[in-house]
DNA sequence: ATTGAGAGCCAC
DNA sequence: AAACGTGGCTCTCAAT
């Protein structure tokens, strides 16, 4: 300890530079008889290293080659006085206080170079000034500082509010732990409220959702969102290594900018005692939100079509998800705490079983099971994985059927139905969580954050989901999105006149790749099953060896199943190749109406390591993903316009539920009518079609996720009542 | 106790 | 001739 604070010491800018410089040649020569660092160093590079550490070790080897960080003298010898060689251990040790030196010099240089037009309102009489300019402002950087990243429990404890006519960026502190005077937390609320709602004033912001949500929980219903730097960064490059704000201006604009992380660690913003180090960071947001909005539209305005989509499209839907995630989901704590005890208990039973036969292993832990299962078989084991590996195998040894039998309801039970009652928020007993409109690189939702991933529960942990009393989920699933995608793109003509004739589409190509009359493909037929797979694997420009793990069969017979396919579609084929072909040519690939691109860079760079596999795949993949992914958030903001305008219709409260992709839940008052799924049909068939190729959608109502009835069902059941 | 990597597996 | 669709969570295991 006492150590460590020398280390400080020497490393504080304040103190003369002499001081440091003498101090640590002191220390170099007490190090003398040890290993000399140099060798060390080659030692530790040698090692096998995280990227994180060959990043941190090469930090601290240039700050101790350039004489500015030194080992700590007690490190230098060990318990018996002889002297320690330079360890992997105490470099990272000394990352920490490089770190934290660092930091302390950066808050300082931040401090002491705020420009003057980054105001501090901690009075009555500045906050009306500031409001004075906003009244002459057009549109606005916002950003609210708060205690944490939970939009569910952490608060609001600044305003950062940047005034882009007047070039003036203001930090209004309200819940600062400080002497420092602040003003009233709810006198600024009211002050500011009305520029907020304010609808003509546009607001520009960096993960605006975030913020909205905040705002929300103070009572604010932020209006006027006109651009997002984070959304916009996701159309502008996917592959983006960091989306966070500061990494992004340091790299784009060259302005050099730390990460909250870094300049303050895991504390809450209202920590920050000394309000002037608030200012400089937090005023520095509104500043550089604004600089890179402004070089994110010069690189927009390049490409019309993605400019338009982000403004018509990603923009409007971020408050819609803001406001799906509000809305929260109702566990069925009842039925999960039954479900669950039913199935721990057959899992306690047979692990028990299985302990019986292979021994007192963990069977969770791969490492350990792979031996113990290839001596009670005599097999050779590639891996423990249950679809590639066990699954075959299960009819021939009843101990890997049983196993199989438990990894299942493991899987259930740990990752869904146990966990799930666990993540309700104690407040309104409701489960929360995120969805991150641009979470997957084609453009994709993706959802999680907080524990659960709303779009990949089963359908036995779906039915914890449910209504709450006097409401019905009313769900839409688009019917082969991806597929009808496929066939407008490559306008097969087989597979267009299957969309335009309504058609059974499996039932069609299982008749063409199997060669089998129509009759014989119908519904449950293996050739149906087959032909579904198939198409799957080539929607998602997977190859024979995807598909043979899907259906379970040779590489040769999948092979020759995509090799049929591709035979008996030819225009899907060239479809395929086109794409391959354009990614190898220009790097990446367009979605629909070129409102998005999907960059694969390794296309163009022959030694890459997916050159001829992964960038082929995807250059597909992309398109069809990605246009369904435009689909689907088209139709979200057209369903929030709905829920809107059923909600004003003074019925009960109409809501967005949840999306997974290719289907929309929405929660209705069970009074809904037939008029009204009709309505809600008709905004998931027809607001965003691919060309000639009709939408289909299967509706379904519920009281309980994936445990639904028909909509002639649900009114059926209705009259009985 | 916390962190990070890897294996494995759920969804569309 | 070849051939890795997109995510997120839980577990183990090794390291601090």
């Amino acid at each position: 300890m006492e150590g460590l604070r020398l280390n400080l010491d020497a490393l504080k800018p304040a103190a003369p530079k002499t001081d440091a410089v003498q101090a640590t040649a002191k220390r170099k020569a007490k190090a003398k008889t040890a290993e000399p660092i140099e060798e060390s160093w080659r030692k530790i590079f040698a090692m096998k290293l995280s990227d994180a550490d060959r990043k941190r070790l090469t930090e601290v080897k240039a700050a101790m080659d350039a004489g500015k960080l030194a080992r700590d003298p007690a490190d230098c010898v060990n318990k018996a006085g002889n002297p320690k060689a330079f360890s992997k251990a105490e470099a990272l040790r000394l990352w920490k206080t490089l770190q934290e030196a660092q930091r302390e010099e950066t808050l300082r240089q931040m401090v002491e170079n705020t420009p003057d037009n980054y105001w501090l309102i901690t009075t009555e009489a500045r906050l009306d000034e500031f409001l004075a300019l906003l009244d002459n402002e057009e549109e606005i950087v916002f950003d609210v500082e708060t205690t944490g990243t939970d939009v569910w429990n952490d608060y609001i404890v600044g305003h950062v509010i940047t005034a882009i006519k007047a070039d003036v960026h203001a930090y209004i502190p309200t819940k600062h732990k400080t002497d420092h005077p602040q003003l009233d937390n709810e006198y600024v609320l009211e002050k500011l409220c009305p520029y907020y709602e304010d609808e003509s004033i546009g607001k520009l912001a960096h993960n605006a959702k975030f913020d909205i949500h905040m705002l929300d929980r103070e009572g604010i219903k932020l209006r006027g969102l006109t651009w997002d730097t984070q959304e916009a960064m996701r159309l502008l490059n996917e592959n983006e290594p960091s989306f966070a704000l500061k990494n992004l201006v340091t790299k784009y604009l060259r302005i050099k900018s730390d990460t909250y992380g870094d300049l303050f660690g895991k504390i809450g913003f209202d920590e920050i005692s000394d309000l002037n180090i608030a200012l400089a960071y937090a005023a520095k947001d509104g500043d550089v939100t604004r600089k890179l909005r402004d070089f994110q539209r010069y690189q927009l305005t390049k490409f019309p079509e993605i400019l338009r989509y982000y403004e018509t499209v990603e923009v409007p839907l971020i408050s819609v998800v803001q406001k799906l995630e509000s809305t929260g989901f109702n566990i069925d704590l009842g039925f999960a705490k039954e479900y669950g005890k039913e199935i721990k208990a057959q899992i306690d039973r047979l692990y028990a079983e299985i302990i019986d036969e292979l021994g007192d292993i963990n069977i969770n832990s791969p490492a350990q099971l792979k031996p113990a299962l290839e001596k009670a078989t005599g097999e050779k084991l590639a891996s423990t994985d249950a679809k590639k590996v066990l699954k075959p195998l299960a009819k021939k040894y009843p101990i890997i059927k049983k196993l199989l039998e438990y990894k299942e309801l493991f899987k259930l039970y740990s990752t869904y139905i146990n966990a799930l009652p666990e993540l309700i928020d104690r407040k309104t007993r409701k489960l929360y969580t995120n969805f991150n409109q641009n979470g997957a690189k084609t453009g994709r939702f993706s959802s999680g954050g907080t524990g659960v991933n709303l779009q990949n529960q089963p359908k036995e942990a779906r039915k914890l989901f449910v209504a709450p009393k006097g409401y019905a989920i009313l769900g839409g699933d688009w019917s082969q999105q991806e597929y009808r995608c496929l066939a407008y793109f490559s306008q097969d003509p087989k597979l267009v006149d299957n969309y335009l004739q309504g058609n059974d589409l499996y039932a069609s190509i299982a008749s063409e790749v199997f060669n089998k009359p129509i009759e014989d493909c119908g519904d449950g037929s293996v050739y149906r099953k087959q032909a579904k797979v198939i198409m799957l694997a080539v929607a998602y420009g997977g190859g024979a060896n995807m598909l043979k793990d899907a259906i379970g069969i040779t590489k040769q017979e999948a092979q020759k199943f995509l090799d049929n396919f591709f035979e008996r579609f030819p225009v899907v084929k060239k479809w395929v190749e086109s794409n391959q072909a354009f990614v190898k040519k220009h790097g990446y690939v367009w979605m629909d109406h070129s409102q998005r691109k999907r960059r694969l860079p390794d296309a163009k760079d022959r030694n890459a390591k997916g050159y001829y596999s992964a960038v082929y795949t995807q250059s597909t993949n992309a398109r069809v993903q990605g246009s369904a992914a435009i689909q689907t958030k088209a139709t979200m903001i057209a369903l929030q316009e709905l829920c809107d305008r059923k909600t004003a219709e003074g019925r009960g409260e109409w809501r967005i539920w949840c999306v997974v992709h290719d289907e929309a839940l929405l929660l209705v008052p069970e009074t809904l009518t037939k008029e009204d799924v009709k309505d809600f049909e008709d905004v998931m068939v027809n607001t965003y079609v691919f060309g000639n190729i009709p939408n289909k959608t299967d509706i379904e109502i519920m009281r309980r996720w994936g445990d639904g009835m028909s909509v002639d069902e649900w009114f059926k059941n209705k009259e009985a009542v």
